[in-house]
DNA sequence: TTGTAAAATGAATCACCATTCAGTATTCTA
DNA sequence: TAGAATACTGAATGGTGATTCATTTTACAA
């Protein structure tokens, strides 16, 4: 694959997500999306197998972004408290960069129980797991309660953002998704803190 | 609308969670809604408009079931850290109950940006405002923390209610969603309770 | 420059399915 | 019980849009 075919890779990934988050995903043709690429609609199955191929590539691309960033920005081995801060404003200023990926990524991935399922069972399990491991640390350190099952909390995490986002896409104003970080960190804080 | 009818619609509706639930919205034709409630296609259109309000349809009498109950239930009149426990442990009653219906509620009705306004702006609304309404009561009662938006902390409930259904249709196994009331109801009111 | 391989094109195909409606059956009324 | 009104039926229609593939264009090596 060079240069050029991935070129012709991201545009097809970055019009289906325009496309797709206008008119959802069966609102969408396969036409639309190649028109909004510029490319042939027989160019998609050069690189696609197929129209629900398209959605994974989207899907794939977005996570590796996410967890990507997140796990990076993890690295830097602060408190707890101050990981689980840092999640939550990246997962907010990260879902709230892009409204239209946003709207994907709310709304359009939860559309059939065959994608929620291939979406929990790799990447979201991949991240929930990042946040249990922040959970048990701060459980070591003793700020955070020892008698929470750390993946429970991970979820109940992870729902809270997962609110918010949805919350902002519906909303439809033109707020910051990232404002609201300050709120859900405290309220989870207060969740998880020890004593 | 006589009995007869009346029957029909929810044979059609019945029918339709059913065959939804398995292989989604639009992996469900007319006819197959139709052949499970026993009528011809034709039929569904005497009673619907279309396709798509059959499954507003759908929506509609789980959440009067869904409201209904809550409100009733509340009207009982304890104190806020009580009326929560009931919602948690009434909202993870209702949606464990059917696991089709939880499939629709919780996947299907998310696949548009269409739907998951008219939810939002209609019954999703509603709901949330009993619930704040038990948040305002708590920080009155002075149990509840005073420098929480009650809106907010309703939405941080949900979440967690919603993550927590979620994640128990995605795991498919045998176990009883009401089962995870009481982890759920710590968390929260650990993280609204004041002091 | 020429020949070959790779990439791209887009009109045609074809399966699919929501919706309709002319005909049939059932229920109601007097 | 006759006739009208209402409910139901299911085969036919028509639009749609994902996918294919014969043809054309572009890239590249000799």
């Amino acid at each position: 694959m060079n240069r050029r075919t991935d070129d012709k890779r991201t545009r097809i990934l970055d019009a289906a997500v325009v496309e797709i988050a206008r008119a959802g995903f069966y609102g969408t043709t396969v036409s639309k999306i190649a028109r909004r690429a510029g490319v042939a609609d027989g160019t998609i199955y050069l690189y696609f197998e197929n129209k629900e191929a398209i959605l994974v590539g989207v899907f794939d691309r977005a996570m590796d972004r996410f967890i990507g960033g997140g796990v990076l920005e993890l690295g830097s081995g602060g408190d707890a408290s101050t990981l689980l801060k840092e999640i939550v404003q990246l997962h907010l200023e990260l879902v709230g960069e892009d409204h239209d990926m946003a709207v994907i990524l709310q709304v359009e991935l939860r559309h059939s129980l065959h994608f929620m399922n291939l979406f929990s069972r790799t990447r979201l399990r991949e991240y929930l797991e990042i946040i249990a491991g922040v959970v048990v640390q701060g459980q070591r350190e003793g700020v955070f309660r020892a008698d929470l099952e750390p993946m429970f909390s991970a979820k109940m995490v992870f729902g809270a953002l997962d609110q918010v986002a949805t919350d902002w896409i519906l909303a439809d104003d033109n707020s910051r998704l990232s404002a609201r970080a300050e709120d859900v960190f405290h309220f989870l804080e207060r969740a998880l803190a020890a004593g």
